[in-house]
Order: structure tokens, then C-alpha cells, then sequence
DNA sequence: TATGAATGAGTCTTCATTCAT
DNA sequence: TATGAATGAAGACTCATTCAT
């Protein structure tokens, strides 16, 4: 969809255009859209295919089978997650309340707001009938985005910023909220009828005031019986 | 079935009738363990017959297509729950922090422990393909819930209890989390090799507790720019 | 195809017919014709079941997988054949050059003569391609039919009848030539240009004369180097 | 089409000349030897270029399709044998018996020990898929082989050595017992799990050995009713 | 010529749905 | 009502064949 070829070229699309290294991604790219938008069951591969401007067999081309599709759509979209954000969170400068706010407005940038929160919801909705995924989720997301959330909680605590706090839950403090964010916007929030619409950011500066206050050391906690 | 059930009973239900009233919601409970389980696409018709004990024709002289069934499975399964609740809370007595925090273990024995859990993952999962109940779920359960939520807010705040909030944001620090934890216990929760298992009631402990933290009435907000 | 349903009936083939255990037998049936008429590979599973009177639906209902159709067409049509032929050999009054004959003829009768003539065919045409077939086969068939050749010609020596012979080797004397005509009649024989038509009949009445000249105890041996 | 090739080269084999005439040489072979192994329609085009070590869109340069690959397989394969056979035959100085002897054990050698037993196994196995290689066949190779082995018979009755036979049938007599071990070595044979493996040598040597009792000149038929 | 990416007609197989009993 | 055999539309996948390079 460059201009050129809006302006030019009434001709004709051309056929059979040999793209060996781009097919891979133009199919990926289009199972990604497709698999968040209707679910993995109610995708034909033809609409896949379709959509990356191919045909069906073209698909099995490059992929096994239509699960096989399916896990490589969430490992391609999964992989290169955490690498770039782990080092940018080392050298971080500033005090670890900003901290937890640059972590979740950035994780709603580079993921809410990209494809990769439809892995998300893909990953959440499917993980029952792909156990293997799951794990692979597990292992890749879910144990190193935790490992980063503490890592900012601790240094809060042990810096006196916070105050202490058994990290193991308090890591979920701060990942519920964003695993909601990103659910909602492909279920509830993708259905036009709704009229409670989340909006991210007010969301997400609601969640970071209430926990920066929560966490805040004090020396009073409200009443618990 | 049983020989007592043939002998007493005056004015006896029919000895053949075979609880009929009964079988939509064998079938409606059958279904609703299958489809949490593993999906609307992946469950088979024959498969909630078998579990119902009746046949698959049986299923379809009670429900008109698969999709009707599904409808069926969630409006049943959300209807009364809200009802009982509003009386509850319109007449609980107490710090509002107790209110909020019995409202969360309520919200987590009387949905999250039971199945209507399941019919939030699964109305989460499968929003895009039935936008109707989506919308449905909308206006009999999230308005419903959010309201009830608010009302607890409101009441900490008009009490000075708790701090002045942005009530239409700070629902969801309550909704949040425990939607996230019905989610969790239906996809990764749910898969053995889940390292990471989120205990219910420790998760709900300490998110009471910070969001207790975070609301109450304090001199300081932490530092925003 | 009864004469009844020739001559009444202008109404309809009734359809949704109800014939649970007749089916089986009627895709079988079906199966074996087509499969030995145009070989397993070139048949569709619709046309076994166009053949059969039901959808190709209906056969998936009594048959796995096409495989599984095929290998249950010759296991059906093998398992029966040798009960009733051992009996009537065990009890078999007259001279070993009758029973060798008697043999000959009732294998074209029994088996050459019918579908079974098929299914070595079968058998023999796909045996790479089904090794478990041809193992079973193998020791369905093959084992116990030639015991019973073995055991006809080993009762003509003990006897004095025929000469002393190599068993195991004299076995196929008889073997080779019947296998031949079934092979034969299922491939070039089938085709009508084929002038070189092989009469059963007198196939078989030659063979028979050769192998019991060449059989029957004689002092000399032809000229061997 | 490199530059060279048009510049130099007086009579010189061209550098890069990839043998293309051996081309279709290495496809038949390859095919021959694949449509042999798993039969017809088991085998896919692309394996066959594959081991004929080109691509599978070569193939198609020289065969307009996969059924005239395997029609040209047959004929390439059944061409050459007879013309030299004859020959041999015309001249042959010696014993009718030691002829046929020589005739059955060279028919081995030449046809069941090569590849050309491979041809007999597909002929048969999808004659009634390909009626006119069925017809090829029969005129090339039955019918000459057929008059080869009739000449051998005749010149034993002329000359005394053979009793009297009915010629039309004896041939068969010869003839099915090499085919049966022909379709056999590429069936039944083929497959490991088979215990009666049946040895050519001695199968032949029996063979012929009551053959040759059998034809052999004699005053008395065995009891014939 | 040779390649191998692309195609799409053809098949097997599944499963929601129907309907004769 | 209840059954479950039968149906057939739909979908995944294969592979002979084409064609731009």
C-alpha cells in the first residue's frame, strides 16, 4: 500500500510474485491480526492467507499446520520482548516511584498499545488447549515482566522509598491491573456497545497513584482486624 | 430413579417423568464446565449431551443451535447474582475499609471460587465472536458490579475515610485485580507446569492492603510531576 | 436391486434409512469392490459410500480413517476362509493326486472365483505401503494356506504317491500357479484388449496334469547338470 | 548459455553442459525405482526429481505429467529385452530340458533380479488404472515372452523330449511360476516381518524340476477322472 | 534449461444439525 | 420426549502443475 501504488498501475496486481523471505512475516503478521481479532478456532487459514495475499496452499508453505501457525505467531510476537527493556530498567536514574510509573507506562506503550497485548489475550484465552504455549508464555513473559516488576519493588524497599512489602505478591499489585488493561481492550473494550470504556492512561494514573500511595512507607495501616 | 421415589409421593410427579425441568439445566451445567474448560470451538455438542447424560438430539430440542446453548450458559449463570449483593452492602455496617475488603473475599468465594468465574474467562475469550453478550454482560454484570463497587468508594470518601478519588478510575483498582485473578485461575492458572501460582487469598490480602494504603486520607501524595 | 423393487415403487428410495447394523457390511461390500477395481489410492471414500447408499459422513460413522476402511475390508474378508477348508482336507478320503486336484479347483471356486480373488490382489498391489496388512496377511493366508498345500503333498509321499520332494520348496509347485490366475485376473485379465485371455478351467487342468506327472514317484530324473 | 560456450568450443563438450540427455534417463530411473517401492500414487513427483537430484519443476520439462513420467517409466523399461532374448534362443544347441532350465534361470537373472521385475509388479498393481499401458504391455512383453517360451515347449514335443501338451496352456505353466516370484519379491517379499521368504534359486531349481518330470515324455497320466 | 515459489482443485475428516423411529 | 443414525456443509491439508525469474 505504498503511494506509488496508489497513484500508478491501474494494471494489474502482479501474480505470483516470488517473496520467499518477506512470506514468513506478511503470513504471521496476518494470523496475528486475525487470531486476536476472531479467536484461533474461528480463523480459516484461507482468511489468513488472504490477508497476507496469498494463496492456502502458500501457507503450508512456510508453516505445518494451522497450529503450528499459531505458536509461531506467539513466539515471533513474544521473543524479542524483555532483552531492550531488562537493560533500560539497570540504568535507570530516579527515584523507584517513577520508576513503577516509567514501567507501566511504557509497558502499556510497547505492549497495550501494539499487537503484543493480543498475544495476551490470544495466549490467556487459548492457554487450556495449548499447554505447551502456555509454559512457553510462562517461561518467556510472565517470569522474566515479574522479575522486572520486583526488581523495581526491592530496590524501592531497600532504598527506603518503599515500604516493606512481601514482593512476591506485591509483584502483582502492579501486574493485575496492566493484565486487565490489555484483556479488556480485545474483549469488552473491542465491543462497540460499551459505554464504560477504559481509557489507558487515566487508568493507568489512577493504578500508579493508588499504589505509589499504598506502598509509600507510613507508619500507620488502616484498620485490618 | 430410586424405588422411593416410585412408592411415596401423593400427588407424585409422574413415575416415568424424567425430571424433565431439570434437563435444561443438567445440560446448561454440563456445558458450562465444558466450555470454561476448553472453549466455545473446541467443546463438542456431543461431548455436554454425554456429560448431561442425554443424547446429543435431546440437547437440540432444548436449545436451538450451539450458539443459542452458549448464550443460554452465560445469561443463567449471571442473572441473580447481583440482587442478593446490593442488599448486603446497602445495609453493611462498619469502616468502610472492612467493606471494601469483605467485598473483595465476597467477590472471590461467590464468583472467583465458583463457576461464574469461569463464565468471566469465557465471556472475556469469546467477546468478539458474540457481541450480543458481550454487551449482555456488560449491562447485567460490570455496570451492576462497578456501581456496587463506587457505592463502597463513595462512601469511604464522603465518610473521610477514605482520600478524594476519581471514582470512575478508582472502581477499577478494586475491579482490576480480581477480574485479573478470575482470568488467571481459568488459562495459566490452570496449566500444571505454572510455577507461578497466584494463591487467592494472600493475592487479595495484600491488594487490600495497599489499595487501603493508597486511599486512605493522607497529608502527602508521593511525588508526581 | 430385488425384483420387488424393480417392479413396485415409483414413490422413492427411502431416505435416512435406518439400518445401523446393516451398514457396516454395506460399506465393507462396497469397499472391496471399489478398492479392488481401481486400486485403494484412486478411490474416494465418497464414492465407497455413493456405492454403499449413504453420505460420506455415514462412513465415518463405522470407519476411522480411509485406512482403517481398507484394513478392515481385508481383515473381513480373509478372517473366514480357512476354518471350513481345514476341516474338509482333515477328513478327505481318496488319492493324494484327487486331493491335490480337489485343492486346486475348490481355491479357484472359493476363493479365485469371488471378491477374495481381490483381495490378494489388494493385498499384494499396497503390501509396501501397509506393512501391518501384509503381516497379517501373512499369517492369516499365506502361513495356514500353504500348510494346507504342505500337508496334501506330504501325505502323497508318506503314502508313496508322489516322489520324496523338497516340502518347502514343493509347496509353491502349487502355490505360484493359483496365486498367478487371482493376480491375473484382477489386472491383465481385466482388461479387454487383453486377447491372451487365461481360462481358469483349463489353466488349472494343465497345471494340475504337469504337477502330478512331474510329482508322481518315477525312477528317473530328467537330465540335470 | 555461458559466454564461453559461445565463443570457444570447436567440437568440444561444452564446460557447463549438465549431461541433458542423461536427464531424463536419471528421472526414469529415480521414478522406477519410487513407483516400484510405494507404488503409483504413493509417490510424489517431487520425491522423484528429488532423487533424480533435480528440481521438481524440471520434471515437468520433460513429462507433461506425472502419468506420462510412469507410462514412460513402463515403456522405457520393457523396450529392449526381447530382441536379444530371441536370439539366443534361435540358436540355442542342446536339451529342450536344459533349454527351458536355461530359459527360467535367465529370466531371473535378466528380469526378476533387475529392475525390470519392478515393472512387472507396477504393470500388474495398476493395469486397470492405465488400460493402455496394460495393452502396451501385454503386446511387448506377454505376447513375445509368451511365444519365446511356446517355441521352447514346441521344439521339446518335436523333437520327442516333451510328451505331447496342449501348448496355449503349458506355457503358463512356465510363465506363472516366474511371475508369481516376481510379484512376489516386490510384495510379500518386501516386507521384513515375512518369515516365508521365498528363495529364487531353489524355487526355481523346484520348479523346473517338476516341470520337467512333469513334461517329460511318459506312458502313463496319473489317475485323472 | 533450471528453479522452486505459488497456485488451487481435490480429498479426507469433523461436527452441528436433522429426522425417522 | 428421547434417541442416535444419517447428513452435508465446512475446513484443514496435499500435491500435481504452472510460471516468473
Amino acid at each position: 500500500m505504498s503511494i506509488e501504488s496508489l497513484l500508478i498501475s491501474p494494471e494489474s496486481p502482479p501474480k505470483r510474485e516470488r517473496r520467499k523471505e518477506a512470506r514468513p512475516g506478511e503470513l504471521l503478521d496476518a494470523a496475528l491480526a486475525l487470531f486476536v481479532d476472531k479467536g484461533f478456532a474461528a480463523t480459516r487459514v484461507e482468511e489468513v492467507a488472504a490477508r497476507a495475499g496469498v494463496s492456502k496452499g502458500t501457507l503450508f508453505l512456510y508453516f505445518q499446520s494451522k497450529e503450528d501457525l499459531f505458536k509461531a505467531v506467539i513466539r515471533e510476537n513474544i521473543a524479542s520482548l524483555f532483552p531492550t527493556w531488562n537493560e533500560e530498567f539497570n540504568s535507570f536514574q530516579g527515584s523507584s516511584a517513577d520508576m513503577l510509573r516509567y514501567a507501566m507506562q511504557t509497558w502499556w506503550e510497547r505492549m497495550g498499545n501494539t499487537s503484543a497485548s493480543g498475544i495476551a489475550k490470544l495466549v490467556m484465552s487459548e492457554a487450556q488447549n495449548f499447554p505447551d504455549i502456555a509454559a512457553y508464555y510462562q517461561s518467556e513473559v510472565i517470569r522474566p515482566g515479574n522479575a522486572l516488576i520486583r526488581q523495581i519493588l526491592a530496590r524501592g524497599v531497600d532504598r527506603g522509598e518503599f515500604r516493606p512489602l512481601d514482593l512476591d505478591q506485591a509483584v502483582y499489585t502492579v501486574v493485575a491491573p496492566m493484565i486487565f488493561l490489555m484483556m479488556w481492550k480485545h474483549s469488552m473494550g473491542a465491543c462497540a456497545a460499551s459505554a464504560e470504556i477504559v481509557d489507558p492512561e487515566r487508568f493507568i494514573h489512577m493504578q500508579v497513584d493508588v499504589l505509589l500511595h499504598g506502598m509509600t512507607a507510613s507508619t500507620h495501616t488502616p484498620t485490618t482486624p
